[in-house]
DNA sequence: TTAAAGAATGAACACGTTTTCACTATCCGT
DNA sequence: ACGGATAGTGAAAACGTGTTCATTCTTTAA
């Protein structure tokens, strides 16, 4: 005859657990809270009636009057990208951990920012976003961002020495130092007597692919080769696997090929060997970049130059806790470096 | 010296618009919400003022009056698992369009239900939750779950006749059929006089591939065929590449080998082709389950069931939006068929 | 034993919305 | 011109929590 007061909406609220436990309603927001006073046994009491009750607070409504959403917006163009999805993973991985959720978004394919996306974003309310986004000034970002304070992934010029501690940078940011990596791999080929070095590219636009290609050419340039020859591209299988049939059949060829990324380097490799009937390594060495999880199985065996994801992933969860206990810290960075993984596409 | 109002929490906020507008809160909500009476000038004026203080209604105070928090959860053991990316991407699509974000969790990777997982995510309060959990009674499943309904993913029995009227299904349900897509693969082998056929299996608890074993089992005895060797896997390349080598090496080996999904498939045609020297479709015939992006790359070009992902995607979506637009309604459900992608893999 | 310090406690307020309700202005058909 | 319906409006209540503040209880130091 009594309907349970539980039943009311469907979850417990902190209300009825105060009245069963016989307690305030503050005790029970206690009893949640670690970091504040409240006596133990009274605590143990509140937190298993809790568990009875199957309640866990609302955290809409401790999001408005904390001021604290737990959600990190990410923001990716393509979900299964490979590189993307093992970002995603970890990601959500390290933030789970943290008592963080991921909410995830997606927008356009060619990393342009789209207001309209980002604006609808804001509506949840985020307390960090990462968003693989290019070419945006941190003016139009930070009218979109409240409270959330964006990190930037900062590609060192080649020409730049690493450590420059006369001034900080003028925001957040994980500088990834790609000349390790890129020299150990062009040393490697110029030990095979390679000569003629194509870049199959990234999205034009984006800042992964210029950095990479500048940094290729810079090292290329110091150990006395000539430019790659560019053939363009944009990250996906597809689209590599065109350039490179093109760079063979219409453009002079290579003896070796820098892909942007592993996904684009699995389309060299299937041009090469199934479309233009050529071996890899023997006719044409191939090296991609992020050593993704697929990089290992025996049909590509990729040599490829590593972007560990994990630590970088590190990296920025960190990056987003640091700022979000101390709002008011200068500048933060943190520094991620590459190094070659050698398999069996050089050889 | 006025500081502005605006920056007092970096949001601004329905009071503030409504002061600017010169009209009440109430108003500015209702502007927001389409279906409620207001004066057209009066809404396009209140939108405008908005957009300039680049106002959006707050989700977390919304959904804590109004009971929607328009989030989904989402739980997969796995992000980077081609499929799971694949569903994952076509899903956040899906949603994003119909006013919902994806909130993304990590389980374990057995596919058995983590009872705290649940209880955290169910803090966030989302309107529906898609779970790739299996094994789970309803009732347990229902205790996390207080608004949310559970949608099953429904395997019919290889001997149920698909249609039966006579009694709805106890919950909503997505029905896969997956005869039409085995049959027509099983039909192809048999064509080209294969005997001794294999399947390397998915996660052995997980009902995805407990009900393909079961279909394939079925359809092969209807064909006349002896039962299929069972070769044990977990849905990943490693496993599925050493099951292989081990079904030639120690066991009895195969004339053409069922994968449990795409994935597998790729193990299963690189340990042939790299570890034991044989070759593809020649020597042995390869079907796999899923029809991932990567399946019609040259070094696989897989023969596969498709089982088509955005169509899943869109019936899922249907399911939950129809569940949310009438909570009383009697055990909705949706069909998805399958049928066979021919590609190199066998021939 | 006493004063001071600290821990424990609950009432009231704050967070930013939507919803309900009562009220007024406007419209329609006779 | 009149009654009744309908669109438009704002005050007040509700949603479920964290935080502040004043008060009471307990411990510590002399």
């Amino acid at each position: 005859m009594s309907q349970d007061a539980v039943m009311a909406r469907g979850r417990a609220t902190a209300e009825m657990v105060a009245q069963r436990a016989k307690v305030s309603r503050v005790a029970v927001s206690r009893a949640f809270n670690p970091h504040t006073s409240l006596k133990s046994e009274k605590r143990a009491l509140i937190l298993r009636i809790a568990q009875e009750l199957n309640y866990t607070p609302d955290r809409a409504a401790r999001a408005l009057v904390s001021g604290r959403s737990h959600l990190v917006g990410v923001i990716v163009p393509d979900v299964c990208s490979h590189w993307e999805s093992q970002e995603i993973d970890a990601l959500t991985t390290s933030l789970q951990a943290e008592g963080f959720a991921t909410l995830l978004f997606k927008t356009r394919t060619d990393y342009s920012m789209d207001e309209k996306l980002l604006a609808y974003m804001r509506g949840f309310n985020p307390d960090s976003v990462i968003a693989f986004v290019e070419n945006v000034k941190p003016t139009t970002l930070a009218k979109f961002l409240d409270r959330a304070v964006p990190i930037y992934v900062h590609y060192p010029h080649p020409n730049a020495s690493d450590d420059d501690p006369n001034n900080g940078p003028l925001h957040d940011r994980l500088n990834v130092l790609q000349r390790r990596g890129i020299e150990q791999a062009v040393a490697l080929l110029q030990g095979y007597g390679v000569q003629r070095i194509a870049y199959v590219s990234g999205v034009a636009r984006s800042r992964a692919n210029s950095s990479r290609e500048r940094m290729l050419r810079a090292v290329m340039a110091e150990r006395g080769l000539p430019p790659p020859i560019i053939a363009e591209s944009d990250f996906s299988y597809d689209r590599a696997y065109e350039a490179t049939v093109d760079l063979f059949r219409v453009g002079e060829g290579a003896d070796a090929i820098f892909a942007a990324n592993d996904v684009g380097a699995f389309g060299v490799i299937d041009a090469l060997r199934h479309e233009l009937g050529m071996r890899v390594p023997e006719d044409v060495k191939v090296v991609g970049f992020d050593d993704i999880v697929q990089s290992h199985w025996k049909s590509y065996n990729l040599t490829t130059v590593r972007f560990d994801l994990e630590e970088r992933v590190r990296a920025l969860v960190r990056l987003i806790l640091r700022r979000l206990n101390n709002p008011g810290a200068p500048a933060l960075q943190e520094t991620l470096n590459t190094r070659l993984i050698v398999r069996g596409t050089v050889g």
